[in-house]
This record gives structure tokens, C-alpha cells and sequence, in this order.
DNA sequence: TCCGTGGGTGCAAGCGCTTGCAATATCGTA
DNA sequence: TACGATATTGCAAGCGCTTGCACCCACGGA
């Protein structure tokens, strides 16, 4: 199916088929009916790649993410993948967890013309951004944080915040010896919540126990490094970079026999769905995913339409959600 | 970056350029090396759309899915968009939950000319493959069944066999009031493990006490079924038809006061990876998830790069995987 | 020396579409 | 009736690439 077809069918030129299916173009409405007509009896489709070759958009954009074993990313991917399709782009995803190379993935995004790419995840080496942005590619990254150099566009929560909600929950129920438990060490996301941590606990005076990391946001993760905690001894509550590794470590918890929150309290992060189960209930710290999603979508299209080239960054605030893992006030 | 460039600085002519980047083609090794010095030079990467238009090929592979509230879709989504990026494909990902209509789907897929799809469900309405086929898209889907009329490109787990599996395991525990709990009435896999349990009661001689069925395969759809269940009373066991329903249903019997598995016996099915974690430590039916993905994938391509025109259909067997939510033999 | 062979090359057409431009049609007004 | 202004239309070039075809150039055998 190709426009000259429908515009044979239809007794106009192929000028006349294209300006019918290009918004804003200049055709009557009696060529417009015909050329429908025509459409619809061959069951035509306008061949977007060919057309990108002139119109040098393909509405084409990157969902970049290589953190496929956290729950909450199913949450992401689905918000990501709709409000993407509401605002007509097809996203097209590309893989980069278990150690894919960042440069091909550049590579493949370039030969794609995708119009824009969302780099959802604050583990990425941040000079993949840079590329990108050398490359002169739009990009906007979700649930990040500039990393030491440039600024490029950003949208997230606001994890020091994030962070220092947690030290007042935790401070103001009585919590003194508190241990952080992160997520991988270089993580933005995770160093940010520990600083928060550390501001609003250091107003009264208390320093962190201790400080431990896992090699991901995973239940394994949690729960060996909980167990290490507990070995050690001497704390009365942790902060874990996510509420998975809380999981993981209410799990080991319990397995060794010690009451959750009374012996030792667990607060975790994001209020992922699971965290409501009632084998859980786990106190959290909810980040707007939702939001985020909204606004890096609605940024980057932004950057695109506009070929905006300044950069912005915007944070969410986080709030603290009260369930059953610390101890009443 | 255009071809025309990179064959000006390299002296020679686009058809050289072109040709020392199409496998198999007919070039000398002097060009070949003048043609990839411009390259590195200029960064030049070739336009993979401008490619598609001669070649009927873009290399782009729909994932359509409608299940992004159910965790074991990461691992399913890990799986498969490595696994096409290994062999060479990008993947485009459409979503069709939450009543998002599957005509603008499909017409989006042919806009983009995709080689080819996959469905990674068993509640998308069966007529779309057809819908497909029709259009002379090649498609597989995983994770499904034919469903009433014609016989598409299927691979998936046996669920009949899987059904009986969970059977076998309650009979021989002495379980004599056995429950149904599934997902959407219409998906195959709900109506497949259903029958499958039935069969291997059947031999035992019992029938089946209830059958109850969800709007989803979510917790909460598990919890309230589950409460429903509990409130008629009669029933010594169930099996749920995925492990989200199975986690829902065992806290809806913790919140009863109900001991699991002393009181009710509680199966699961698909194994994911939570269904390990000590909180639920849920004995169920594993679904051999990489085999079915990587199978998919290799039929797809098979079918697309020899135009394969008959259909295949592959099922692979489940296993029982035996913890805690079931009372010993 | 001549010719057949075959690999290597460039030309030019074409993939399905958009769009500047010039030509034509339409209309209101003087 | 004539004229300018405006709305429609088709032509043709071109987006970045592939590929059939003709051509050129060794090269080896006769």
C-alpha cells in the first residue's frame, strides 16, 4: 500500500494524498473526502519511516533502563509506555542491565533517529548522558540527579528530602542506633536519601550507626546485608534505599527471631504496591512516580518540539507513608 | 552524517560506502579500509531507516503486551528485549492495558513497518492475532493457547499439564475440598489450569468445591476472593491461578486467622521470583520462562528472515516446586 | 597478441514520502 | 468584464539509502 495506489483510486496526485494526512497542509475538503475514501477501501497506511526521511522526525523515543529486577520499574515502564502513546511516540526500549555496553546502545539509538530518549534509572554511568548529549541527542533522565559534571535535564524526587524524612520518623519515635542500607554504592539516588538521612538526624545529634551496600535493589541483597547488621549488633533500626531491600530485610529479621518494630524498626523507600501487603505493611517513604513520569515526558517532548536547548531540572518531594515497621510515636 | 559525505572524504562512491555496511556484498579491501577510516572520522552511522525502505527490512520487533501489574513481567520483559537486542533487534513496545483499543495498535505497528511481534499474554482477545495474520504481520505469541478458531505461531507452558501438576500435589496431601481461584475468566491460561486440575482430581474422584475468578492477576483480586472463599466455607485447599492471587490469598487467610498450610492449602503458579521469599515461601507450579521467551523469539525470527508461512506451536512442561504453603505428603 | 572471465566500481533509478514552486482555479470587487 | 488576491493543485526534486546493470581493468590461457 503505497500513496500513489490511493492516489490512482482516488483520481488526485500523491501531493494531494500526503497533504491530507499532514497536519496544518493546505487541501480542500472535496479531495480530502476523496482521498479517505480511498484510504479506507485500500486499507492504507502512511509509511512513517519513509516519512521521517523528510520530515526528520520519527516520533521515535528511547526508553533507556537497565534495572530489570525491581517491581517498581513495572509500575514505570507502564506509565512511561502509556503517556508516551497518549502523546503519539512509540517508545522503543533499550536494554542495558547485566553489563550491555553503554556505546552500542548510542550507536543503535542514532541509526534509529529516535527523536529523544528517557533514561530511566540513577545507576546508568552518567557519561552516557554526556554522549548522548554530544551527540546531540535530547535526553532527559528520570529518577536521577546531575551526576558530578554537567547538568543535564532531570526529573525526579528529591531524595535528600526523601532522606531526612526518614531521619525524622525515625528520630522522633525514639530510633538512636540506625544503620543505612543502600542500594549499589555509586548510585546517586542512594547517596542522596543517606546525606538526607544523616541532615536530620545530626539536628539531634545522632551519627549513623553504620552503612552497608548491596549490589542491587533486590530481596537477596537486603537480606544477607541484614543479616550482617544483625550479627554486628547494636542498632535499633535501618533506613533501607528501597523498600525490595527492606523486604529483604524484614525477611532476615524474622528469621533470626527478632521482632519487627519492636526490637528493631525497618523503613524502606518508594511505597511500591507490595509494600501495602499485609506481609509487610511496610513504613515508606513515597516517591511521585507519576508525576515524575508526566513531567520528564512532557520535558523532553518539550526539548523536541521546541528543540528547547535549555537544560532544567525538577524535583518532587517525597512523603512519608506510616504502616506497621516502626514503632508508634 | 550522510553516505555522501563519508564517500567524498573516502573518494569513492556512495555505492562503496553503502555496500562495505551490507553483509555479503561485493567490495574490495582497499575501499572497505578508505570507506571505515571516513567513517571513524566523520562518526558516521548509517541511517537504518533509509535502509528499511529498499531492503522490506527494519529490524524493529513489536512487544505488545496488556500485563504490566504483574511482577513476573519484568523478568518476561528482561528476557525478551535482551534477547532481541542479542539478535540484532530493536524492540518497540506497545502497550494495550487498561482498555487501550488493539485496531490503533496494529495500525501503529504497520505505520512502523515492524518485521514482526510478539504478544506476551493470554488475556489480549484472541482476534487481534488474527487481526495480524490478516495483515500479513508475522506474529507469535507466548504465553497463550490458540484460542477457538485458527491456530496461530503459539509458545507457551503446557497449562493443562501444569494444572494437573497442582492436582497431583493436592490430591496426595489428602486435600479433598479444593478451590479455584483464577485471573480473567476469558484468558486460556486461567481456563487451561482450571481444566488441568480438574483432570487430575477427576481420577481421584473429586470435583472441584468452587471456582472463583479475578478482574486480574493482582493481590488485591487474591485477598478478596480469597475472603469470599473463606466466608462460604467448606474448602481445605486452593489452587490460584498465578502466584500474585496466591500471596493475595494467603494474607486474606493470615487476617482470618487461618493457618497456612495447617487449615488451607495454598498452590501458586508461575514461580516468580518473590514466590521464594521467606514472608510467603510459596509452594507452586514453575512456568519454564526463558526457554518459552527464547523459543519465541527464535520461531519469530525464523518466520520473518525464510517467510516461514506454517505455524508452530511449541509448550513446554511446568514442574512442581514444593515449600511451605502446602502440608507435607 | 587476443579474448574470455570475473571481481570491483559507479551510474542512475527507485524505495514511499514531503514540500517549494509555479500553474491553475476560484472568488469578490471595482 | 477585468483584475488582483487567495485557495488548491500537481510537478519534480530530494530525504539517505540499496541494487541492477554496464563498464573497466587486470589476469590467465590459447
Amino acid at each position: 500500500m503505497t500513496s500513489r495506489e490511493v492516489a490512482e483510486l482516488a483520481g488526485v496526485s500523491v501531493s494531494a494524498v500526503s497533504r491530507t494526512f499532514t497536519a496544518g497542509a493546505c487541501v480542500s475538503p472535496g479531495t480530502r473526502e476523496k482521498v479517505l475514501a480511498a484510504t479506507r477501501t485500500l486499507g492504507y497506511q502512511p509509511n512513517a519511516l519513509a516519512r521521517s526521511l523528510m520530515t526528520k522526525r520519527t516520533e521515535l523515543i528511547a526508553l533507556i533502563s537497565n534495572n530489570f529486577d525491581n517491581p517498581l520499574f513495572m509500575e514505570i515502564f507502564d506509565l512511561f509506555t502509556r503517556r508516551l502513546q497518549q502523546r503519539g511516540r512509540r517508545p522503543l526500549l533499550a536494554n542495558l542491565s547485566g553489563g550491555t555496553r553503554t556505546d552500542g546502545a548510542l550507536q543503535m539509538l542514532l541509526k534509529y533517529n529516535v527523536d529523544g530518549a528517557i533514561v530511566a534509572s540513577s545507576t546508568l554511568p552518567p557519561q552516557f548522558l554526556e554522549e548522548c548529549a554530544d551527540a546531540g541527542m535530547p535526553v532527559v533522565q528520570a529518577f536521577g540527579r546531575p551526576g558530578g559534571t554537567a547538568g543535564g535535564n532531570i526529573v525526579g524526587a528529591d531524595n535528600v528530602q526523601g532522606g531526612r524524612l526518614a531521619g525524622v520518623m525515625l528520630r522522633e519515635r525514639g530510633y538512636r542506633n540506625i544503620a543505612f542500607l543502600g542500594g549499589p554504592r555509586g548510585a546517586t539516588s542512594t547517596e542522596d536519601r543517606l546525606q538526607g538521612l544523616k541532615e536530620s538526624l545530626s539536628v539531634a545529634g545522632i551519627t549513623i550507626s553504620a552503612e552497608i551496600y548491596g549490589h542491587s535493589y533486590c530481596h537477596e541483597a537486603g537480606f544477607t546485608l541484614m543479616k550482617q547488621l544483625l550479627r554486628n549488633g547494636g542498632i535499633d533500626a535501618v533506613f533501607c534505599g528501597d523498600d525490595v531491600l527492606a523486604m529483604g530485610a524484614i525477611d532476615a529479621c524474622r528469621e533470626a527471631g527478632i521482632d519487627v518494630p519492636r526490637d528493631i524498626g525497618v523503613i524502606g523507600f518508594n511505597n511500591m504496591a507490595m509494600a501495602a501487603w499485609p506481609a509487610y505493611n511496610l513504613t515508606t517513604i513515597h516517591q511521585p512516580v507519576a508525576d515524575i513520569i508526566v513531567t520528564a515526558v512532557e520535558l523532553l517532548l518539550g526539548i523536541v518540539d521546541r528543540s528547547n536547548q535549555t537544560t532544567d531540572m525538577r524535583l518532587f518531594d517525597c512523603k512519608a507513608i506510616e504502616r506497621a515497621t516502626l514503632r508508634p510515636r
